[in-house]
DNA sequence: AGGTTATTTAACCGATGAGCTAAATAAATG
DNA sequence: CATTTATTTAGCTCATCGGTTAAATAACCT
């Protein structure tokens, strides 16, 4: 029966082919042939992959003349995102900890100075792991 | 066949009894009984998931006389938001856009005049997701 | 030791998933 | 119209998965 949309994505992506198609699809849409080429793999295997993909919203297709170029569909990896922000304190150490708006404070105006492209701002402290129990 | 460890990550997320699991222990390390409660199934199938969970990297456990306790393990959880980081650019507008600087700018600078002490520093739109993340 | 509680292992079953080959469909082109 | 190119459908195999019940461990408590 339908697995729920959360479970189809998740299951589309227990997949490294499918994983790899993506990352084809992430340079820019294309087609079949063109995704098929770096595989070891039959043609309708990929066509498998690709309506696993489809189904699980994390691809869409349209059509050209016989083609029927593949492309990253934002829906379901926003939806995956979200679920993983549910989860996110345990292991992002600016995320949702006491001091942490003190030092995502801190971590923002030290972005704002210089104006390099360095990505992954940590803060690079380690506190306490929150237990939260309860 | 052994799975890519990011393969068996996800095929863990693909079942909703075990990403149920994992939100309960979310509020905090718990006994299998207890994880197994809110299921109409058998200790059994509640083990082989956490099995499943375990090989996944999404759990450890601990030995309490008993009782084996089950906790959230952050490192799978971070290696699938950093392989979905790749795809943010897709769905996450203040990500990696000619404006995006702009865009996050004025975010912080809209967080910055309430300093409420609420965790969640939600700017009211749905804006800013990646922050701390460049 | 014997019993109770917590959890896992073993053996089985039906459904699904990933791969294949062969054949079908769709649209451009000679 | 016949052919070539792109893609999908059909039908098959084999492995894995999620569930079951029955039995085995493990650690505690008389």
């Amino acid at each position: 029966m339908p697995l729920d949309p959360l479970s189809s994505t998740f299951a589309a992506l227990a997949d490294p082919t499918r994983r790899a198609i993506l990352a084809r699809l992430a340079l820019g849409e294309t087609s079949v042939m063109e995704l098929a080429e770096p595989f070891d793999m039959s043609l309708p295997a990929i066509s498998k992959h690709l309506k696993v993909l489809e189904h699980a919203g994390l691809i869409s297709r349209g059509r050209e003349a016989q083609w029927r170029p593949c492309r990253i569909a934002p829906a379901s990896f926003k939806e995956v995102d979200g679920w993983l922000g549910n989860f996110r304190r345990f292991w992002d150490e600016s995320f949702n900890r006491l001091d942490g708006l003190l030092e995502e404070m801190k971590a923002e105006e030290a972005a704002k100075a210089p104006p390099r492209s360095n990505r992954k701002v940590r803060v690079k402290k380690e506190k306490q792991r929150g237990r939260t129990r309860g």
